[in-house]
DNA sequence: AATCTAAAAATGAACGTTCATTCTTTAAAC
DNA sequence: GTTTAAAGAATGAACGTTCATTTTTAGATT
């Protein structure tokens, strides 16, 4: 393996190690110590790929954001009917939490409480400007209550990260059925 | 002042500094000394209130979450019909938001980390029965969806703690007609 | 192909600081 | 005068970060 790949190899495992760490302690519970001998790495190494603490979290953040939100319009285009772009982004934001429950706890761990700078919440956020374009749309055409965006996601994509937690910590198994029915609550919630 | 009002007036002035300090600063990130310094208190004298930084955090969160549902819950009968019942503890639940910002605040960072005890988190959880039976009984007259109470609670008052935590940011402000909007688009959610 | 070399990457130990908690002393209460 | 509450200083452990050193790498030279 070439210097490139190791080091990118060295990085994702920081990152991985961090997400699970942060996961179950939280950002102050987990010392870089650990996190180093989670990745396999001096603790020193990670001053390598990082400036401190808080820019490995802070980029730790705006990395999983970022795969969230590819994630989220990967089959979305914005000529799609209103209904359907919705439904299409809803599920695939469903997918991730669903699929990738780690990486999706971090983020609700990381927007929910001041672990993250305030600059890296503003860029992660700055992504999800396609549903906030679609929504206007469906405003426009009369097919979604004219409300604020912040209302919309509030009923639609934020109740998916409790319903995913629920599931991680096997409160609730979300089949395919609950799925849908979560779904239809969301839609149903803003459509004119 | 007795000495028995003294030591309440004491407790008080440290569940608040904790609330405080833990909602801007985090868990970790705030100090035992801090907490007693903010309560005009010796470190050592949280010792004889609470058995250690852990349990601080659990009764401070018990007690909130105590408040708080009492509050949701202050002028609901079981015998309302549903709707008007739900609208009762959904506008309790919105106002108790609204007005103990600070409170609020710090409920959806213990709800969102593992920064209590699993067990107090279920103790907390305890107190929302009413809901739930609210709902079964909305259920059985065929006027809300048959949906599990985590899918009712994640499109109904979960929604909250978003939007208030927004308006908290001074990202968004939640008037009577916005607050309106989001009752509206609870129920809908949910309604038959 | 083998060897050398200078730079880059990585390390483990060490540093200074901070923290939760305890200990000893003092003040207040009854 | 004894008990209780409170204080502040003290303690040991743990942390983030740095530093001196070693190891690895990749290209140049034989």
């Amino acid at each position: 393996m070439s210097t490139e790949n190791k080091s990118q190899v060295k990085r994702a495992a920081l990152v991985k190690a961090t997400i699970n760490l942060v996961n179950n302690n939280g950002f102050h519970a987990t010392p870089m110590s650990k996190i180093a001998k989670m990745a396999n790495v001096s603790p020193a190494t990670i001053y390598l790929y990082f400036e401190n603490k808080q820019d490995l979290i802070n980029k730790v953040y705006i990395q999983v954001k970022t795969a969230f939100t590819e994630y989220a319009f990967k089959d979305y285009a914005p000529t799609m009917d209103v209904e359907v772009g919705f439904k299409v982004i809803w599920k695939n934001i469903a997918n991730f939490k669903l699929s990738d429950v780690d990486e999706a706890f971090f983020l609700s761990q990381c927007d929910n409480t001041p672990m993250v700078d305030e600059d890296s919440r503003q860029e992660g956020l700055k992504h999800l400007q396609p549903l906030l374009d679609l929504w206007q749309r469906g405003i426009d055409e009369k097919k979604i209550k004219p409300l604020s965006a912040y209302l919309l996601y509030a009923y639609t994509v934020y109740p998916v990260a409790f319903l995913m937690n629920m599931q991680q910590r096997d409160i609730l198994k979300m089949d395919s059925k609950s799925l849908e029915d979560a779904y239809t609550a969301a839609w149903d919630s803003i459509k004119l």
